[in-house]
DNA sequence: CCTCGCGATTGGTCTTATCATTCGTAATTT
DNA sequence: AAATTACGAATGATAAGACCAATCGCGAGG
């Protein structure tokens, strides 16, 4: 099919991304096809992430990387519609977030110890503001997922946060005392990360993280247990 | 927009899945769009995984679960079309396979680790048939990461090691002696599964695929060196 | 009772036309 | 002369209708 003619070129390089495809019209003319067709073929392109179409004069379908925005999609989809366990969530997190934090305290650079250590400071502050507090805490796991410049599992992070702060009746999970908690654990993490002190970072990261999924799995016992 | 109307019925369960929705020209009169509309929509939903069509008499469009691998494919989409680094993909498997190898030793069945122990049988036969090989070895790593019964890392290996073995100049990279010991490796890490050991099975999986890597590593940078 | 084939149903494609959006350009105004 | 405005062209978005291709149900014929 064209879409995957299409796709071809464009992975293959030879459509640089940020360049555009012909126009709709002339691609009715150089593959014979029908302008229905085409369009379908755009459309498939268009949600796998590899081109964006802008309509007016000078619109046109621009090539583009499919971002990691684009596998969390995906696999958003994926446990949406699979009504995944929490429990799967929770687990992937233990398993992987440790082994991010061993790898961003080997390969962060100072720019992005900097953005964890500001994420950290304002975590800090918002330790009566629950929501804040929830959107920073996000922020400063997905900080610490790029710094370890792994492409893949932040993708998976990014990916599989979303859900389980989703997830989480977030409010009811979160005592002051788990808050001031999880913000001593999260500096000594940093300080493991500055340290460039891998197997620290991931030793704390790994309590952490298991220590939040404990909290998770006995909410979600008293719920599935009262209903 | 139709297709995020119907995303969301199927999403929320109203239409379960193997159901089918109603023909496209039925879709037409309901919706009030015209038919290409429709068949974009359509589209849009068949590329997310959520529908497959068929044609002819009794077709349609029937609902479906997005598999695992519609995640896969989303993630080899973002692996190509980034050139991530085999680097990145190798260490994915580090840091998530003996993970996955010790949920496998909690949670696999009796069938499961018989499935495993088959392909292992197998895998031992196919010592000097390099192409089997090849093929057993990786369907020996995802048996052992179902058997975690984590659904969302079962679909990260599935996309991840793939590209693993297609980038891999496979036969260049194992020698018989290599074969040998990855036999050996599989068998140690399978008594540990079967044993529910889950320390053993995640400390020999971590030095199974760190040396695994490595090799490949050497491989790379011999030929990164080269050119 | 089985087999073959016709026709109906459904997705797949094509054609043509029209609408909506954007931008370049030229006319108009200041 | 410069700025503003209005028109038109290019381009994607949508629509309507027709026909093709594949598949299956069902009836005619063996």
């Amino acid at each position: 099919m064209l879409a995957a003619k299409l796709r071809d070129l464009i992975l293959s390089g030879e459509i640089e991304p940020g360049k555009s495809l012909p126009t709709e019209r002339e691609l009715v003319g150089d593959s014979g096809l029908s302008r229905s067709s085409v369009r379908e073929a755009l459309r498939v392109l268009e949600v796998e992430g590899l081109i964006t179409t802008r309509p007016g004069r000078s619109g046109g379908s621009t090539v583009q990387l499919p971002g990691r925005g684009s596998v969390a999609r995906s696999m958003q989809l994926f446990v949406r519609s699979h009504s995944i366990r929490v429990e799967a969530l929770l687990e992937t997190r233990v398993g992987v977030e440790p082994f991010l934090a061993s790898l961003a305290a080997l390969n962060a650079t100072d720019r992005e110890v900097e953005e964890m250590a500001a994420i950290h400071k304002r975590f800090e502050e918002s330790i009566d503001n629950v929501v804040a507090y929830k959107r920073i805490n996000l922020d400063w796991h997905l900080a610490v997922a790029r710094a370890s410049r792994n492409e893949v599992l932040i993708a998976l992070m990014e990916a599989v946060s979303q859900p389980i702060f989703d997830a989480a009746d977030y409010q009811e999970v979160t005592t002051p005392e788990i808050r001031k908690a999880a913000i001593r654990a999260h500096a000594g993490i940093l300080k493991a990360i500055e340290a460039r002190d891998a197997k620290g970072a991931a030793a704390r990261m790994e309590k952490h993280v298991s220590a939040y999924a404990d909290v998770m799995r006995s909410k979600l016992m008293l719920d599935t247990g009262a209903s």
